[in-house]
This record gives C-alpha cells, sequence and structure tokens, in this order.
DNA sequence: GCCAACGTTGGC
DNA sequence: GCCAACGTTGGC
C-alpha cells in the first residue's frame, strides 16, 4: 500500500464538498502538470491511503484522509470547451490528462496546519514543506505518514 | 537544445 | 494582493 497527499483549494472543492458527495466520491480532476499525472497514472493503487491538504487559504494544512477509489483513467475535463480545465490537446482519442477517483475516510479531529509540519524533523523531506515546492500531490512515506497521524492526538506546542 | 518570457501556484 | 519559485512555451 502507498501513501499520498493531495492539494485543494478548500474554496473550490474542500474535505466536507467530498463528505457530502454521493457515496462520499469523486474524480480529482483538473490535475495539469506531468509530474502529478505521472503518479495518478502509474503509481496510485486501488485502496492507498491519502492525506487532503487545503491549500491556498487561511490556514493551509492536512484536513483529513481519503483512499483511491479508481485508478488513473482519463480527465474528461479536458475535452470540453467550456470547461475551465479544457486542453486543445487532450481529446478522448489521445488523452493526454488523468485522474483519480478518491473516496472520503474520516476528517481529522484537528487540522494539522502547514506551519506546525514545519517544524519537524522527521518531515524535512517531504516535499510540502520544501522551499517553493508546488506539486499538488506527492508520495509519503510509511513514517511519515505514521508520525503526521501520531501528531493528531496531540496539542502543537 | 538554450533560455527569456510568460503563466501559475500557493504561502504569506 | 504581493511575489518567489517553478513549469511550460516558443523563437532562435
Amino acid at each position: 500500500m502507498n501513501y499520498w497527499l493531495m492539494k485543494s483549494e478548500p474554496d473550490t472543492f474542500g474535505i466536507n464538498d467530498l463528505c457530502n458527495r454521493p457515496n462520499q466520491t469523486e474524480h480529482w480532476d483538473g490535475v495539469r502538470n506531468y509530474q502529478a499525472r505521472n503518479m495518478m497514472r502509474d503509481d496510485m493503487k486501488l485502496g492507498d491511503q491519502v492525506f487532503f491538504y487545503h491549500s491556498n487559504c487561511e490556514e493551509p494544512g492536512i484536513v483529513g484522509i481519503m483512499e483511491i477509489a479508481k485508478e488513473g483513467y482519463p480527465d474528461f475535463s479536458a475535452f470540453f470547451p467550456t470547461d475551465t480545465h479544457f486542453d486543445p490537446k487532450s481529446d478522448p482519442e489521445h488523452p493526454r490528462w488523468i485522474m483519480v477517483d478518491v473516496k472520503y475516510v474520516r476528517t481529522l479531529s484537528r487540522e494539522i496546519p502547514l506551519k506546525e509540519l514545519k517544524g519537524y524533523e522527521q518531515l524535512a523531506e517531504l516535499p510540502l514543506v520544501r522551499r517553493g515546492n508546488r506539486l499538488s500531490i506527492m508520495p509519503v512515506s510509511k513514517e511519515q505518514w505514521d508520525f503526521i497521524l501520531s501528531l493528531e492526538a496531540q496539542r502543537p506546542d
């Protein structure tokens, strides 16, 4: 089993939006970055666990857990000119972009803010806390995953 | 294949 | 809203 972290802007699609979807499942469309696409296409497997991260908001941080409910398939939002994620270089015959489906697992008992995550030596290698990182999807090691979850029950300093 | 210009991400 | 960091584009 692999572990991941995926970013979304809560104003656009937050963890409560996922929780309220039918079957608490939604397709993760709109990723337009090759590195992130390749991970969804090649490495994400059914049942993999994923941290839901709120980005570009008042308090960026990890807010919950979801799991991969469907492995990579063409991101159809690229096909429609009226869609904000439209890409004329992608079509159903030759899809350029890939998405997965995610299913809500649970909301953390407290949000773990980015500024707290940055303070732990155990997470120094996590791309999220590294300077200038812009990846919206990244792998999380088992060690990092367990460590972050152990923070949930703790009060921050 | 280089690299300047440009657009986007995302923390602050 | 600002802007640093980064990815992509396209002229040469």
